[in-house]
DNA sequence: GCCGTTTTCGGCCCGACTGTTTTCAGTCG
């Protein structure tokens, strides 16, 4: 049971209490707590198991950090087999369709005896929810396409998929009449590794309803859901739902701070405001009068004092302008306030890519095509990391293949004498923790990058002490994908992640932060670990083609939002740099 | 249920849209 596993539980505990109908705050206490756990860096087995007082944690207190101990202690929470002799788990999915919250899905099973989405689904096609009171013919045959919906749809969209898709509306708004700035606001600005919808804002001064008509007869929109004076929404073929929000000038930097979220960073920000005074809403920030009742006071009442750019509406509040990728309330506000906010690491920092493949194993292109696109891309070096001979699948490099590549890799380096070319491979971490390829192959190469391919259904105990091996070899560099995910298709496989990271520390091996959209292997939260624990960070694009280059920049803001700086991330380094880092082991020597 | 520069009780972020209402509840972000 890892953080995750407790953040889930904590969570349908908090939806079954909202479906029971308790108290709201209570409700948002345990929500809280879920944010807290769910972005904590550290184990919360391992701080039990130390004696740690979890009440230390924000928004946990006396009950909750009882939950969470019982929970690693037992396996459940008895607070929760109460709640479910109730109301069953299952009731949860149906809060997750559009258009059904707690309150609906509780009368759903009250008067229908709905348990499941397939209840719902029989139900409906009975006629039998239309005629409830509150719901009427509209909201059933919403409740049907949701169903829908929900069978067809596995995950959320992935960046590059919601870039591509996002790329065509924002042209058709941009040629909305008399639109102003249009910008992408939401988790796709926050650059999140996953995307559910998308949130665009369009700058207009007066009514938005012509503007959100344009926006709604986009051509590859399959279904409009709303369309209002200020806020559309379409929902394209794929699935993908995108609001449109217009908003006038003065409030564009509010708006845009608002609808870029996350929902968490904006409780903070707000509750940060309300004891200084201020109401912050998407339409400004405002100072609301002495004595006055905020109840009554209207959106754009009081003194305003911010609202047309975002960084008016962070000086407002006493704090620094941050980027996106930082607002997800694990200290940013705080952080904020205080001046200390960390400078993220940028694209434009990244000195060369430590992980691609050629057509020596997998990759769509030779070597010199490799090597010319990083220097076109103004890389200062990149290193070839094709597989080793335990896929042979895709003919990885035996020890006699590798001194052939090194031939080739010769002749390359004399044609594009501009950029320099690491030999490199990427070893198999074999079954029993030992490397694919021997000794004295690994002993030439500049750099040893080493992962995992293999056997991925090992328990946890074994693949840690497998991954633990591999890194504890003198001659290893950097630990690629370290936890094998595939975004929406695979789970990472079992392994230790803190355990990995305390022997990365210590042995001064680099952790690769993979940029291929599909992995972004590790996670934001291990990034964060990484740091505060002083691990080095390789962003690679593992790319198999010249495209996939270009890979770089999901991996940058991946690690963005993990707070690396330049100094945190070694591929920022110089060539020189770099080299000395890697002669760590050997004094300097070789190379 | 949590929390404290309003500190151990009494607060807790805020607004838009839809559908079913006849003044508003529910949902969403």
């Amino acid at each position: 049971m890892d953080n995750l596993d407790v953040a889930r539980t904590l969570e349908d505990l908090a939806d079954l209490l909202e479906i029971q109908g308790a108290n709201p705050f209570r409700i948002r206490a345990y929500r809280n707590a879920v944010n807290t756990v769910e972005t904590l860096s550290r184990p919360l087995r391992s701080m039990v198991a130390a004696g740690e007082d979890l009440t230390e944690l924000p928004a946990v207190g006396k009950d909750i950090a009882a939950h969470i101990v019982e929970l690693l202690e037992t396996g459940r929470i008895g607070r929760m087999d109460e709640v479910t002799a109730q109301f069953p788990r299952s009731l949860i999915e149906l809060t997750r369709l559009d258009g059904v919250g707690p309150k609906k899905a509780r009368r759903l099973f009250d008067e229908l005896g709905v348990r499941t989405v397939d209840d719902l689904a029989a139900a409906l096609a009975q006629g039998k929810v239309e005629v409830l009171s509150g719901f009427g013919k509209k909201s059933a045959e919403k409740i049907g396409k949701a169903i829908e919906r929900h069978r067809r749809r596995v995950g959320r969209f992935l960046l590059d998929e919601v870039e591509q898709l996002v790329a065509g509306v924002l042209d058709h708004v941009r040629g909305a009449p008399g639109v102003g700035r249009v910008e992408i606001a939401g988790s796709l600005r926050r650059r999140k590794e996953t995307i559910g919808d998308v949130d665009l804002l369009a700058e207009y001064d007066g009514d938005g309803t012509a503007i959100v008509q344009h926006f709604v007869s986009y051509p590859d929109a399959e279904r409009v859901e709303a369309a209002g004076g200020t806020k559309g929404n379409i929902v394209l073929r794929s699935g993908l739902s995108i609001d449109l929000r217009v908003i006038p000038k003065r409030s564009f930097g509010a708006a845009l701070q608002y609808f870029t979220g996350s929902k968490e960073h904006n409780v903070a920000v707000r509750t940060r405001a309300v004891r200084d005074g201020l109401r912050v809403n998407e339409w400004g920030v405002f100072r609301i009068p002495e004595g006055a009742d905020p109840e009554t006071v209207g959106k754009e009442e009081g003194v305003r004092i911010a609202g047309e750019t975002e960084e008016d509406v962070y000086h407002a509040l006493g704090m620094d302008w941050m980027p996106a990728e930082l607002r997800e309330n694990r200290g940013e506000v705080e952080a904020a306030r205080a001046h200390r906010l960390p400078t993220p690491v940028t694209l434009e920092d990244i000195r060369g890519d430590l992980q691609m493949h050629s057509t020596w194993s997998d990759g769509k292109a030779s070597l010199e095509e490799m090597a010319r696109a990083c220097s076109e891309r103004g890389y200062a070096y990149l290193a070839i990391t094709d597989h080793s001979q335990a896929m042979a699948m895709v003919q990885g490099l035996t020890p006699e293949r590798a001194r052939e590549q090194w031939l080739e890799i010769d002749e390359v380096r004399e044609r594009v004498p501009q950029i320099a070319i690491l030999r490199s491979a990427e070893v198999d971490i074999l079954k029993d923790g030992s490397l694919d390829l021997p000794d004295d192959i690994l002993a030439e190469l500049d750099v040893v990058v080493v992962s995992v391919h293999s056997f991925m259904d090992q328990d946890k105990r074994t693949m840690t002490e497998r991954v633990l091996r591999a890194i504890r070899h003198p001659q290893v560099d950097i630990l690629a994908h370290p936890t094998g995910r595939l975004l929406n298709r695979r789970e990472s496989y079992e392994l230790d992640v803190e355990a990995v990271l305390e022997a990365a520390a210590e042995l001064d091996v680099a952790l690769e932060l993979n940029a291929n959209p599909n992995r972004l292997d590790l996670s934001d939260v291990h990034v964060f670990r990484a740091k505060e624990m002083g691990v080095k960070v390789v962003i690679s694009t593992d790319a198999h083609s010249p495209r996939a280059l270009a890979n770089m920049r999901y991996g940058v803001d991946q690690a963005r939002r993990g707070w690396l700086t330049r100094e945190d991330v070694l591929n920022t380094r110089s060539l020189g740099d770099l080299l000395a880092w890697l002669s760590r082991r050997t004094g300097g020597q070789g190379r």
